[in-house]
DNA sequence: CAGTTTTGCTAAACTGTTTTAGCAGATCGA
DNA sequence: TCGATCTGCTAAAACAGTTTAGCAAAACTG
């Protein structure tokens, strides 16, 4: 019954809108306009040298006129990749207004704009993870593989990609509990730097407000702290240790508790930014004055390091790096690279403004 | 040629693993197993009322035990949608780092995983739009509709998704030269709230750092600001206007300018919190006092505005709630809502101590 | 009890690619 | 000069779903 309207050629898109209601030129579209099969287009779009020269120029051209754009939805329902990759959050309510994921998703989504790659996001809430969804978009096809942001030793479902064989990489973290593929900040060498610059300051009762003893790279920071204060002869006493949740807030109430504890601390080393930038805070509120009285110190140099007052100082994180290192690892993951991923990228302290000589203390 | 081995039931997934090498189930597995046409339980999993209950229930149970997983592809293939969102950002180096954009985003992802979406990221940079990737991505069948974030009036390509029928929502702005969906904070009355606020503390000489004319919602803003003045009976000085280019350290030397070209400015209104923090480090950097020489006012009241020191006075912008009203829009317009979208989301004031009555001003 | 409607399902077409097997005709070697 | 190889292309299968037309049989209607 099909009328010989169908047979006007398809030159130009018939209108430029609305859009997708049968709007777009298709391979066979381009194949019928050249007289050739699609299987010639199609191999003539991904460079077959079996085509020649003049049947593959003539096409490229026609491609060009007709503004062929190929269905990535088919050609990956054919080639079983889809060229997306996800970004796993972890379930906090602010965790895409954080300096520090967002510098990492920038490297990510930089490296995989240059690969050819598309980045989604999805964040591991907890019924995300009950009903799978971690591993089903793997199985209902949408990402090839996944990166794994602010993760945690009781985030056992980071191990389920391995089971199941979905290229997986952990972002700044490890685990001591399974294998995984991980690229990762140098967080011990990060914290030999402070504690060789605050005992080079004179500094020998230091703070150190660390978080989630459940983080792998935050309990490598502790202990680093208390090897340093061991080899310099100072026996690290436990009321200097004080939990600060990563946060501003939590940074301020592990500063005063340590601050009541031990009023002759002389410098506090907070495990990021926020909570050096909390310690801060409360330090002044106290009556106190950083870095005369107290030297604080961060980690991560976050941007916003730089324009608190006093300016922190911090040890810098290579975060856009990582992610972008991460995303070229994965990449070579999911198209078989066979060995497992281990990768550290290195840290250096940036001195500012928060930090001084450490006060003489009464003893 | 092909033998019975092919019999043998596909019940379990045969491996947990290795991925991607035919190890999912079909549809057509599932048929298989029930003895039924792949038809049917396309229906069945789509809730066809053609069919009979008991073959429905019979067929629901073998889906859940064989553990099928429509294919996404070949769904979105021949439905022809998608059901993924790009969110585009500006070709920014900090983007993702920038806690206004995080705000929104969390918004658009937690709404967009209610209704069935998932979010891609994009970012706005001179080549992506120049190979007309913006639109590219609905012609590939990337997406089914586009959130743009952080526009501004040179950002022509805004139009092109009207003009190519593919549905688009404007963030936190809106266009003058064009009609475009948008929802977007109160702007005009966040700032009328900010004036009354420093005139009733007694403010006359009220200096403004602003950025970026050619956004929208910042020129109103400023607009606000002037006509709030005159409305006070105190006609705009122009030297009370500085640009700070939305970032802390603009916002310090645009601070630093005001003051200098008028020294008896009493208070300072910052376009948005990071150019406020900037100043308040400005003012305290020339020996000044905040709030008891200079009263300085944000405009975002990011999470950290309560945590710098004197904490700053802002208007609240509910970013997250215009992430997720923006989310459910583009979805309402993707399934082909015809009326215009110009939504405003209500603003409030956060009194905290960076702002008090004005110092008396020797005239 | 013939004729119509409803019910429950199937076959086949359709979405737009990639890829493999293979067909003619030309070229080459012995 | 005959078989083998190469060249350039096509037909068809595969990817995994949705959707429409339509077929029998059962259930109604008059």
């Amino acid at each position: 019954m099909r009328t010989e309207q169908a047979i006007q050629s398809k030159l130009k898109p018939e209108k430029p809108g609305p859009f997708g209601r049968g709007s777009t030129v298709s391979l066979r579209d381009v194949a019928r306009e050249a007289k050739v099969s699609v299987a010639t287009v199609s191999m003539v779009l991904n460079g077959n040298p079996r085509i020649s020269r003049a049947t593959s120029l003539r096409i490229q051209r026609l491609v060009e006129r007709m503004g062929y754009q190929p269905n990535r939805l088919a050609q990956s329902l054919s080639s079983r990749y889809t060229n997306v990759v996800a970004v796993i959050l972890p379930a906090l309510r602010h965790a895409f207004a954080d300096a520090y994921f967002g510098e990492v998703i920038s490297g990510i989504c930089d490296k995989a704009g240059k690969m050819g790659y598309k980045v989604m996001l999805e964040q591991a809430k907890p019924d995300f993870i009950r009903e799978k969804q971690h591993i089903r978009i793997f199985e209902r096809r949408y990402v090839d593989g996944v990166l794994c942001l602010g993760t945690n030793d009781r985030h056992k479902w980071v191990e389920d990609f391995g089971v199941s064989g979905c290229p997986a990489m952990v972002i700044d973290n490890s685990f001591d509990a399974f294998s995984v593929d991980h690229v990762m900040c140098d967080y011990r060498s990060g914290c030999e730097q402070v504690m060789n610059y605050l005992l080079q300051l004179g500094h020998r009762r230091i703070g150190m407000i660390t978080a989630a003893p459940d983080i792998k790279a935050a309990r490598t920071v502790v202990d680093t702290y208390r090897s340093k204060l061991r080899e310099a002869g100072i026996e690290p006493n436990p009321v200097w240790i004080e939990d600060g949740k990563f946060t501003e807030e939590g940074g301020a109430q592990a500063a005063h508790k340590i601050l009541e504890k031990d009023p002759q601390i002389t410098a506090i080393f907070g495990g990021n930014d926020k909570m050096a930038i909390g310690a801060m805070y409360q330090v002044v509120n106290l009556g106190l004055k950083v870095p005369e009285d107290i030297s604080v110190v961060g980690f991560d140099d976050l941007r916003h390091a730089a324009f608190v007052n006093p300016t922190l100082t911090t040890i810098h994180l290579p975060l856009y790096e990582v992610g972008m290192a991460g995303m070229e690892r994965l990449v070579e993951r999911i198209h078989g690279r066979p060995e497992p991923v281990r990768e550290v990228l290195p840290t250096h302290l940036v001195v500012r403004n928060s930090t001084a000589l450490a006060r003489t203390v009464s003893t």
